[in-house]
DNA sequence: CTGGTCATGTGGTCACTACCAGTTACATTA
DNA sequence: TAATGTAACTGGTAGTGACCACATGACCAG
């Protein structure tokens, strides 16, 4: 990773210096709390314009490392997490971030036309086919959720097996298979008690208290994307999440 | 409301085009998916520089209100709730958007030693003391949630009842009297069964599944300065959250 | 009809300049 | 000594001017 400024990059000078300062910061070479150089400073360092740099400093603002101070100075924010929600929200990255070995029984992948509730939410309009993922999660081995998705794809747009196999994050396919950026989504939390059907599936027993999540997820253009919703076994999940102003 | 721009008004000029863009949008004048004039035309129906055009922008964005596509223009979003997280986080606001009626029973409000974790959590030496409030917290009558929070206040600092039942909003006391602007929280939400005495105040049968939430508040500096559990209901709450890229 | 080129409009990046608004330390003053 | 001003920082707001990258539609050559 390079610590100057590279004119003919293609890559815009603001983040390089973006980059350089994050890299700093997770190498401890900038403490927590400690202040960084100053805008005018940072301007004869790197030479570049204020302009640049502000842009610089407020995208790592909005990222959490950094938070300014008016008239005091521009800091280091103390580590948390910090996470990115997608990191977050993301079955397979969520667990391996627990430390478990993530794993998943897929139950059927299919092109059907979802309930009238669902397709309101998906803002589709009635009779639309969309595309049905119904998966069995495993933290090392051990059922932890029941997870069904659905997709608002165009007919022509396929997920097959082997793609869901090969990640098993659907978010990556999206991304990078059909270009699909998810940028926001709504999801509620609610405690629900497992059928017979469910119980099977997550290896408990039938009556036993499960977290349900469900989620519409909206891509750049405000477009929903995707309807899931996810069973959790109340024993060994617990839902977590930062929230930024 | 005006719709021009007051180049002696204090408020910066970014904000005031902020502010009558986000007017038009909220009363329908721009349409859902329709394009904004573009930067250069706003330049010339306002009279402002490119920068505070962009400036004002890009906050619009940064809320949802309006999403860029590159060569193509500026789209105004389609309205989802767009509430911010802190009314969401707020239990009285929260309500008051469920079409409930908020209410609350302060069970205890004063100085302790907290557990060695919640100090822990709140980045506190050990012995110091927080403040820390009780609450049954009620809808149209009934209860919903037992709520239980641990403030990092000076011992200066106090918190009076006659404050806590004049808003019913610990974050607007934390604004209005100790300049304490929340601006992120971590959050874990789980399932757990009632005890008999926490079954008692919120009315249901020893043993009924409730929701567990966990938060620690962060101020703009990142300083932990709430440390809040709150034990729902599970048949009369769910929770909601929007998750922001 | 298909595929390329190009002009034009959009947002994205960047430099330079100026002044405003909080904060702090220190010298000055009562 | 205590209050107060002031200079020298900090980040915040704003204008101007330039060029780049991407999208689109009109046009032309095959």
């Amino acid at each position: 990773m390079s610590r100057t400024i590279d004119p003919y990059n293609a890559v815009p000078k603001y983040y390089q210096l973006a980059s350089i300062l994050r890299q700093k910061i997770e190498e401890g070479e900038l403490q927590p709390r400690s202040a960084i150089p100053s805008e005018r400073q940072l301007e004869s360092i790197y030479h570049l314009s204020r302009t640049t740099i502000r842009e610089a400093i407020y995208n790592l603002v909005q990222q959490g490392f950094l938070y300014r101070e008016h008239g005091r100075g521009t800091f280091v924010s103390p580590q948390k997490l910090q996470k990115g929600w997608m990191e977050l929200t993301s079955f397979s990255e969520d667990l391996v971030k627990r430390g478990m070995q993530p794993g998943q029984i897929i139950r059927g992948l299919e092109r059907v036309v979802p309930s009238p509730r669902i397709l309101q939410r998906l803002e589709l309009s009635p009779g639309s086919s969309v595309c049905r993922i119904e998966r069995v999660r495993l933290g090392d081995g051990t059922p932890i959720g029941l997870q069904t998705s659905y997709l608002a794809l165009n007919p022509d747009q396929h997920i097959t097996l082997e793609d869901l196999e090969a990640t098993g994050s659907l978010y990556r396919i999206l991304s990078e298979k059909f270009n699909i950026y998810p940028s926001e989504a709504d999801e509620t939390l609610e405690v629900t008690l497992a059928t017979p059907e469910e119980a099977a599936l997550l290896e408990i027993t039938p009556g036993a208290p499960l977290l349900l999540s469900e989620r519409v997820l909206f891509s750049q253009e405000r477009r929903p994307v995707e309807y899931v919703k996810i069973l959790y076994r109340g024993d060994r999940y617990q839902y977590y999440t930062h929230l930024k102003r």
